[in-house]
DNA sequence: CTCTGGCTGACACGAAGCTGAAGCGGCGGA
DNA sequence: TCCGCCGCTTCAGCTTCGTGTCAGCCAGAG
């Protein structure tokens, strides 16, 4: 397993990469996300350990980016305790997990287990429902054989619905899986967005109840 | 969703149940490791919370327990910080994810929806009656194994039958439910509503008192 | 038979939902 | 640093369909 570490701190990071290497994994470590940037691009990682706070920006920005471009490499955050808002900013922009600093060594290799195990298994299940086949790992979409582009909004959408097929989803339940908890949507946005889905993934796929919400549709 | 809450913690417990209860998931909550092992074997669970430190006994052994008897119900593990051995410990006996103690409510949320997400898929409960099976959590209604679709009003109107099955319900009654005090219906609307219903479900489900109200029929 | 209360088809209204378009903000490339 | 692209939100006008109303019919009770 190729293991990607984004830790400016020298002493914990030397540390992190010595406890990575005893466990027999392959670790590359850079300190800046310029260089992380670079790294991903030329590489392939199986994890990512990512600091929040570097010297060339927040490693917030990093996994949005990651995340934008259709990378589902998990994610691992590495935080202070205190930053409780970052966390959970982590994992709404799609960390797979976060350690709390100061951790265990040991608790590090847990967690790279954890998420290792949960990510094994390739190639990923393919989820189908009707002219659709859902790749829920890989976030993609094929609609009649041929791939189908989702934005973020789209996706959680979809992905809402998906989690629970055939049950009614109230607006509110909708806007709150979307914009977690700092929600101020005052529009008619679920309705856009299941509208741009309905137009990409086909009419039928998204069943509206009047006054009650929506749900997906059978297959 | 269901879930089980383990928190011998009165306010921390309360303040969880009702986070839980606020992002529209159904709690139970229990203080002891008996209590705890009463309902799992009593209820089925999507997501068991477990504090480590308890009255009669430490967690870790209730969690082992679950698992060695072949259940996979979702564990989120409540910790204290300084208990890192604890966590690692919690990891290996197979907890899904583990909460500091101090920890944001809001992280919490997150943290029950990623496991959620992770693991949907478990059927809700269906109540029979008579040719019908009603999907309460999805709202939906099958009629001889066919779907049925309900308008919003006529679900409010047959929910509150079955909030009461074979109790005799006032037209006054049903108005209440169905328009919530700023009623100013002046009309046979529950009778046209009635009307609806029976034509979709059977005109057995709800059986008339002349002069009195309706009821739900027996299966 | 009469009277009272319930049933139901028809219909018009308005709220709820749909969607094209415009404004906006963030991110990446130059 | 500036510019352009793209996705997200908002808005407005249009469409759809659920719902209340009513009228006429039906049925049970006395």
């Amino acid at each position: 397993m190729r293991i990607l570490l984004i830790e400016d701190d020298t002493v914990l990071g030397a540390a992190i990469r010595d406890q990575i290497a005893a466990d027999g994994q392959s670790v590359d470590w850079v300190m800046r996300l310029d260089a992380a940037g670079d790294a991903v691009k030329s590489a392939s990682y199986d994890l990512i350990l990512l600091d929040l706070m570097l010297p060339d920006g927040r490693g917030i920005g990093f996994l949005k980016g990651l995340r934008a471009r259709g990378d589902v490499t998990p994610v691992i955050i590495l935080t202070a305790l205190d930053q409780v808002s970052d966390r959970i900013e982590g994992l709404n922009a799609g960390a797979d997990d976060y350690l709390v600093k100061p951790f265990d060594l040991a608790e590090l290799s847990a967690r790279i287990g954890s998420v290792a195990r949960r990510y094994s298994g390739n190639p990923n299940p393919i989820v189908c429902h009707g002219p659709l086949a859902i790749d829920l790992a890989a976030r993609s979409v094929h609609r009649d054989g041929k791939p189908v582009a989702l934005t973020a909004r789209e996706w959680a959408l979809f992905d809402a619905f998906l989690a629970r097929p055939g049950q009614l989803l109230s607006k509110a339940q909708l806007e709150e899986k979307l914009y977690a908890f700092d929600a101020e949507v005052e529009s008619n946005t679920i309705e856009v967005h299941v509208s741009r889905l309905r137009k990409k993934l086909g009419s039928a796929v998204i069943e509206t109840e009047r006054g009650m919400g929506y749900r997906l549709g059978r297959p």
